[in-house]
DNA sequence: ACTCCGATTGTT
DNA sequence: ACAATCGGAGTA
């Protein structure tokens, strides 16, 4: 599964909702697991669930989720239908509509440095939970080539179990990047 | 039915 | 350091 969430980095999202084009590299992912990965919404003593049931599906879904009662995080699902598997996107770098992404935001920086902020500043909410990644208006298309030499590996930030395992993956000295508290 | 708390962010 | 804010998951 870490091999997905590594060549998510460099690639780009493309958003046309609202009327708004806005266009991100994704420079911060973390890879979360099934039930054998504790900090995975997967990992649930029932099983399947209301809110984790596309994790389960077909890759390439988007899997939408409310955290804190404010925010909105984006997962891209990444494993075969019947494992549970998806990518976190934690940052990007916005290319397109910088503008629109700003206003979004409110003008608070960053403006796509952190999983909240690039739903925000996308224009993301819990109503694309399920949507097909390779159609409008939330897309995902090839992007940068990254050196590998570019790209760092942690542990996963914001999260109590499996905290240290190395699976969060980042553009080296890209200011899309979040920051550990 | 009820409690606990989170894959976060912004402000003090 | 602390508040905001609420629904999912498990039963404290």
């Amino acid at each position: 599964m870490e091999e997905v969430a590594r060549a998510l980095l460099g690639a780009r999202l493309i958003s046309t909702l609202d009327g708004e084009r806005v266009e991100a590299v994704v420079v911060e992912t973390e890879a979360y697991g099934g039930p054998d990965d504790p900090a995975s919404h997967a990992a649930t003593v029932s099983g399947v669930t209301e809110r984790n049931r596309l994790m389960w599906g077909p890759a390439g879904i988007l899997y939408v989720y409310r955290i804190y009662g404010m925010h909105w995080c984006l997962n891209v699902v990444t494993g075969r239908e019947g494992e549970a598997q998806a990518v976190l996107l934690r940052g990007a770098e916005i290319l397109v509509g910088e503008e629109a992404a700003s206003r979004r935001r409110e003008g608070r920086t960053p403006v796509a440095a952190g999983p909240g902020r690039l739903a925000q500043a996308l224009g993301v909410d819990g109503s694309l939970n399920g949507h097909d990644l390779r159609e409008p208006p939330l897309a995902l298309a090839p992007g940068w080539s990254l050196d590998p030499a570019a790209v760092g590996v942690s542990g996963r930030i914001g999260i109590r179990e499996a905290a240290e395992w190395p699976l969060r993956f980042y553009v080296r000295r890209s200011a899309g990047v979040s920051r550990p508290r």
